[in-house]
RNA sequence: GUGGCCAUGGUGUAGUGGUAACACAGGGGUUUGUGGUACCCUUAUCACGGGUUCAAUUCCCGUUGGUCACCCCA
């Protein structure tokens, strides 16, 4: 049963494809007569082929799609981008950090033992897979990559602190989202070999002028976890006031009270949310030195008037984490928008980690920023405030005929060398086609050459706006654009 | 990973149980040296696979992808 069906519907589907490029869209009087017999022909016509049958092998070749998560940035985006790896090198460079660039594929322990089993990012959004008897991993964040090359590199004979800054693509296998993607950029910077308020608070600043730089408003958000010690001692007292509220706890967080107590302080349970309010803060539980130091970052950052914000159940998700964490958050001014409390990055300091990845002690603080969450910001607001994109002022070169052609490609090659940037279609060959080409671009001259102009040395400027012409040596070309664009 | 919504040309949208309409963008042209207007032509196996049906782009299921919330984060 299934086969016959299957064969009188592909059948049918040849004999539709093929009355449609018959009957296209002529005469409306002839056409039914022409599906009449197309109906009837179409199936023999489709089986032997022809230049229908070309069409349709192309078109069974199924085209690979992009995987989930992962997307192309197109080129009408490359502006912004541009723009967002400008500021981001421009920040970190004036900030004293030197790039740093490391391949994509490392070896997993390495964010296994650093970012510490029991986190989402290594228990299930890593990359991981076996080659060659290696197991190897896509990298999901950068510090640890960093310190793998402080390491490596022998970095703590170099003079201290070593800065450094990234702009790199992060993987990690979470479920896609608008901002999300399973292929992210980041963009940050790491300080090693110094503990000091001052590092803490430059990072800080870093940051949040990075972002401001994008011409994005931006909320800083600001804690301290204290040492391993303070921690392990608030985890107890905070282990002990969450169980005595259990039954106010969503069922979610009644998990985590033995598996990650800390992450039910930023819970977005409601009910989860009361008991935090009367919940024992971290602040109280740190040790003198982590309270003063935490202290002079606030002083560093009042005196930089960096807006901030004290949030004292912030805290990270990850392992390595001591003492200062701050996170950056979009403050948005759209009441309709969906993204009001978007993260677009954040930080903090990790003394032990160079240790524990069997480095000499070196103190570390670093910040990473969410690149495509800024860059979906800036597109969104693209959209809204129209095409606002001030076209730059640019000229034309149009052709015609083929010696002009040959000529035209050479004066192009010459201005190219000179600096000089012009627009041009030489596989154009009417002119016309040309110059509606120059007004689309916006173009406000157009340079027109022809074979008169090939032979008398000399070439036409043509005003777009107002349509009018003058014919100038072409040894001027270059002075003349110049001039033109100012 | 869990749940909701969605899937029509390059883009944004119509629409129908008998295979598609519109706008914009792109390409070509309206007789060969002049654009922004006009006109014409052109650009879709209606995401993929299966089922129901005489017939599916339209109904059902699955897959894939997107999106939103959660989880989590950037």
């Amino acid at each position: 049963m299934p086969p016959k069906k299957k064969t009188t519907k592909s059948v049918k589907k040849k004999a539709a494809s093929a009355k449609k490029s018959t009957a296209s869209k002529k005469a409306s009087k002839v056409a039914p007569k022409k599906k009449v017999t197309a109906k009837k022909t179409a199936p023999k016509k489709a089986a032997s082929g022809s230049a229908k049958k070309i069409t349709k092998v192309n078109k069974s070749v199924r085209t690979p799609q992009s995987l989930r998560g992962m997307r192309d940035i197109h080129p009408k985006d490359a502006a912004i981008w541009k723009e967002l790896f400008h500021n981001a090198e421009n920040i970190a460079e004036s900030y004293g950090f030197a790039r740093l660039q490391t391949p994509i594929l490392e070896e997993a322990s390495l964010f296994i033992k650093s970012i510490g089993k029991g986190t989402d990012i290594i228990d299930k959004e890593m990359y991981v897979f076996d080659f060659d008897g290696n197991k190897l991993a896509l990298q999901p964040e950068m510090t640890a990559v960093a310190v793998r090359s402080f390491i490596n590199h022998g970095m703590h004979v170099d003079p201290q602190p070593v800065k450094m800054w990234y702009f790199s693509p992060m993987y990690r296998h979470d479920r896609p989202q608008a901002g999300r993607y399973r292929q992210f950029y980041q963009f940050g910077a790491e300080t090693f070999g110094e503990k000091n308020p001052v590092i803490d608070a430059e990072l800080i600043v870093a940051a949040y002028n990075f972002v401001k730089d994008c011409g994005i408003d931006a909320q800083v958000r600001v804690n301290s976890i204290g040492s391993l010690e303070d921690r392990k001692n608030y985890i107890v007292e905070l282990v002990g006031y969450l169980r005595s509220k259990r039954s106010y706890l969503s069922e979610e967080s009644k998990k985590r009270i033995n598996k990650n107590p800390l992450r039910i302080l930023d819970s977005k349970d409601e009910g989860d949310r009361m008991v935090i309010e009367d919940a024992p803060q971290i602040i109280d539980w740190l040790s003198e030195d982590s309270k003063n130091y935490f202290m002079k970052i606030l002083e560093y950052l009042d005196e930089l008037e960096v807006p901030y914000v004290l949030d004292p159940t912030l805290v990270r998700g990850l392992d390595y984490y001591c003492d200062t964490v701050f996170e950056i958050f979009y403050e948005s001014h759209d009441e309709e928008s969906n993204m009001k409390e978007l993260a677009l990055g954040g930080g903090g300091r990790y003394d032990g980690l160079v240790e524990m990845l069997g480095g000499q002690p070196t103190d570390g603080c670093g910040f990473s920023m969410g690149v495509d969450r800024l860059a979906l910001i800036l597109k969104q607001r693209q959209a809204q405030e129209g095409i606002l994109t001030s076209k730059k002022p640019c000229v034309y070169m149009a052709h015609l005929g083929d010696q002009a052609n040959r000529r035209m490609l050479k004066i192009i090659e010459d201005l190219r060398r000179e600096g000089i940037q012009v627009k041009h279609n030489l596989a154009k060959a009417s002119l016309k086609g040309q110059l509606e080409q120059a007004s689309r671009q916006g173009c406000s001259h157009a340079f027109i050459l022809g074979q008169k102009e090939v032979q008398d040395g000399t070439i036409i400027v043509r005003d777009m706006d107002s349509g009018s012409q003058e014919t100038i040596d072409q040894k001027k070309i270059g002075r003349e654009i110049t001039k033109l664009l100012g």
